[in-house]
DNA sequence: AAGCAGGCGCTACAAATGTAGCACGCTACA
DNA sequence: TGTAGCGTGCTACATTTGTAGCGCCTGCTT
């Protein structure tokens, strides 16, 4: 689980998560923070051996990437706030990433409703 | 912000979320794993000295609650799911929210699909 | 009023985390 | 071909976390 990720371990694998495979030096590009070469790539042997990133040789030196995929850490962390925050709700959920942010455009919510449609199909 | 927490104490802010202000005791039963009253009192005093968690007497001994309003604490456990696992789109968060667990009734996606319209209209 | 139980805080301490320094090897280019 | 530079992996070390033990109150209970 990702939740039991120190803080800057779970830093670390969030940033691989929203940009894919990345180097060390990229990583430290998308530290909030300024980190030495070294304490990432400590984290990163760290997180390996925890199994939660893997390795590998590339072009330019190593590239890391998260060991879970993409749709089950995405599944998990839904799930995780959903519980903690909603009530278990997925619809507050949803009903509150409606209001939030940026707000989103017609076309997004056009498609939202599509999937609801679909949704409904699936059960009759 | 939550995410800077270790494990742990994430662990009981959770669970106050989750559950609203709680006793040790309450805490301790709602925590996966056994631990020993002293030792969740030691969390929740630092959780307070950093500033996560607030400490009323009441009845029957403390009671403990998060100091970040649930309001704000949902909002930002949910940008930030959205912009790690859903590269910004609440629109695709939203979507995967649809496709989960356990299904939602048809009840709830009609209160989705109001939510829907009323946020077409709040912009013409 | 003596004793017991439960909740409390302090302190101590092992383990984990966060970070930097060093020495190495592989480029690349003057 | 020497040397500057980058990416790498150790290792070491300060700090923070995670946990238990102890002793103190307070409120019952008999």
């Amino acid at each position: 689980m990702l939740s039991s990720l120190p803080p800057r371990e779970r830093e670390i694998v969030d940033i691989l998560y929203e940009r894919g495979a990345s180097t060390v030096t990229e990583i430290g590009e998308a530290l909030a923070d300024e980190l030495s070469g070294s304490a990432i790539r400590a984290m990163l042997k760290r997180l390996e051996t925890k199994g939660f990133v893997v390795r590998e040789q590339s072009e330019h030196g190593f590239v890391y990437t998260p060991s879970v995929s993409d749709k089950a850490a995405r599944k998990s962390a839904l799930s995780q706030v959903v519980r903690v925050f909603f009530n278990g709700s997925a619809t507050s959920a949803a009903a509150a990433l409606l209001g939030m942010q940026g707000e989103m455009s017609n076309s997004e919510l056009d498609e939202l409703e599509q999937m609801i449609a679909k949704a409904r199909e699936g059960r009759g």
